[in-house]
RNA sequence: GCGUCCUUAGCUCAGUUGGAUAGAGCAAUGCCCUUCUAAGGCAUCGGUCAGAGGUUCGAAUCCUCUAGGGCGUACCA
């Protein structure tokens, strides 16, 4: 709708026209501050270049009214653009607002270490990227989504050791003698359990076996975490193991030419070229790699892959590791600038007004399965994807748990459901609503019909912006609308029941394909 | 110290590539169910947009500095 009228300006106009809408509805559909940048060049006041600039339009079907205000010039758009535009969306159904991009994106985001289960911090990115990833799809993107799965380094050494020390110690009654990083939690006293069950108790003290322990743990894990993600509606298309990338280093290594280099005994890459503080060690003197090593095979993986552009979402506590890869990036010959990096910032927790640590290693960390179960998947990734991801976010544990009305998710299905609840109670058929034509609302009714009709736009606004957080404000706007209007319109027996009927219809529309995109399915009644 | 992200109402957060009177939810106070679901609506209260300068017709938004906070600054992951 906004690129139709934007069309319409490019062409007038030869460049490309800032368009708003107006907080005040009664400026009309879209307003342009056009005038005031060009006052300057046209040695003119605004007041006078936007009349005439308004004035100069012909009758253009999709305008009603086109008038200058104080500078500003305002469009209304007319009753069959926007009727036409109805019946077109509700034809569509929850195909409105997908288009037909082209592009090729991988997308690389949650890529959890298999050492423990999903905490709320990676719930975060876990929403965030799939959001991301509907958008996306819906724009009609090709996107991937992967999953990168850290099954070498050290992390993986001290999971079996964690492993068979919580075994010995839980199982066996043992004293044992906790080195100074380890993981623990209740996922591990069950991991030790099928240990003894399948493997015998003599696998948890031999030591010998700690890397067999831990691959077979991994395995378990990584399955847990499959299992927490899909209970948030997320899912990965394809999983890369850090320990399957390995054979392809002398390679990797040969094709970073000068991008690396050998200095006592270990060998460097150049990342400092690329604003890091200094060159990083990526394979040490006695011969093992690094952790990012790992990442340098997997991007240049990815990079074979050939896909157009690449977008990541890391924790932001890697937000330092971006240079270094793209150097990487760059020195493997490909440009940096297709990949991409999202950082989804710290959650932290506050618990009765206090900070709370979270340690996994100290098993004081809040599983994200727990916080589903309490408040379930469609609050939870209603709440994540509200906020923009690149602001620490802070809530009280206490206050997350609340599922009374105060969660705005209850707010904008109940929209949804009113309206549901609309449709069955009339006598109108399908025929008659979709036959009427939406002239001579009043002004809430167009309001409404307006804002409903933005779907298209705000998706493709949170997807190229990476601004998720667009679409739940958006829904929220919106129901608040509808709320209004169903409080100040009794619909049933009106005497344009039919017309209202498919304004409501064309509300519900984009509230259930706005929450589709959230992950989230769309109620009939509450 | 350096890098980076941030600071908007009592709290949690929005604020459209710089635009018309800075918004929402929660909290607080008071109204509205013989009205299609009150999981709702209306009203009131609440702001030096951290502070100072600058650019501009116009700044919460862009630039500089200052203060405060998170994260990073590992041959950990």
């Amino acid at each position: 709708m906004k690129q139709r009228v934007a069309a319409l300006l490019r062409d007038k106009f030869n460049c490309d026209v800032i368009l708003e809408k107006p907080k005040d509805r009664s400026f009309g559909h879209f307003s342009t501050p056009i005038a005031f940048s060009l006052s300057k060049e046209l040695r003119k006041s605004p007041m006078i270049i936007a009349e005439e600039i308004a004035n100069s339009f012909g009758d253009e079907s999709v305008f009603s009214a086109i008038e200058s205000v104080k500078g500003y010039i305002n469009f209304r758009l007319s009753e069959s653009f926007l009727d036409e535009y109805a019946s077109w969306a509700l034809t569509h159904g929850e195909q409105f607002g997908s288009d037909d991009k082209k592009g090729t994106i991988l997308l690389e985001f949650v890529s959890a270490n298999p050492t423990g289960p999903l905490h709320i911090g990676h719930a975060r990115g876990a929403v965030y990227g799939d959001t991301l990833l509907r958008l996306g799809r819906h724009l009609g993107y090709d996107m991937t989504a992967e999953y990168y799965v850290n099954d070498a380094g050290n992390q993986i050494d001290l999971l079996g050791v964690s492993l068979q020390l919580e075994g010995r110690s839980a199982l066996l009654g043992e004293e044992v003698e906790w080195p100074e990083k380890y993981y623990r939690g209740d996922y591990l006293s069950d991991l030790a359990r099928e240990v003894m069950e399948q493997f015998g108790e003599e696998a948890l003290r031999d030591e010998s076996r700690q890397k067999e322990l831990a691959l077979w743990a991994k395995d378990k894990i990584l399955a847990l975490i499959v299992d927490d993600l899909k209970a948030i509606n997320v899912h990965f298309d394809t999983f890369v193991g850090e320990a399957s990338l390995y054979g392809e280093w002398d390679r990797v290594m040969t094709k970073m030419g000068d991008g690396v280099y050998q200095n006592e005994g270990k060998t460097f890459i150049h990342s400092s070229d690329f604003g890091d503080d200094h060159d990083r060690v990526v394979v040490r003197d006695d011969g093992r790699p690094t952790y990012l090593a790992g990442d340098i095979i997997y991007h240049n993986q990815k990079f074979e892959r050939g896909y157009e552009d690449y977008i990541n979402i890391w924790g932001a506590d890697h937000h330092g590791y971006i240079a270094r890869v793209k150097a990487a990036v760059s020195f493997l010959g490909y440009d940096p600038e297709k990949l991409e990096v999202q950082l989804s910032q710290m959650v932290s927790l506050l618990k009765d007004g206090e900070p709370f640590k979270m340690s996994k290693r100290a098993g004081t960390v809040i599983q994200m399965n727990d916080v589903v179960e309490e408040i379930g998947s469609d609050a939870l990734r209603f709440m994540f994807a509200s906020k923009k991801c690149d602001t620490a976010l802070e809530f009280d544990i206490e206050e997350l748990k609340r599922t009374d009305s105060s969660n705005p998710i209850y707010y904008v299905q109940y929209a949804h459901a009113r309206i549901q609840t609309l449709i069955s109670k009339s006598e109108k058929s399908m025929e008659e609503i979709m036959g009427s034509h939406l002239h001579g609302l009043s002004a809430d009714a167009d309001g409404l019909l307006f804002e409903a009709l933005l779907l298209p736009e705000i998706i493709e606004d949170a997807f190229e912006s990476r601004q998720a957080q667009k679409l739940p404000d958006y829904l929220k706007a919106l129901a608040a609308k509808l709320h209004k209007f169903y409080y100040d319109t009794r619909v049933i027996g009106h005497e344009d029941e039919a017309k209202l009927l498919k304004l409501l219809l064309v509300v519900a529309l984009s509230i259930r394909t706005g929450l589709s995109l959230l992950g989230i399915e769309a109620k009939d009644r509450m």
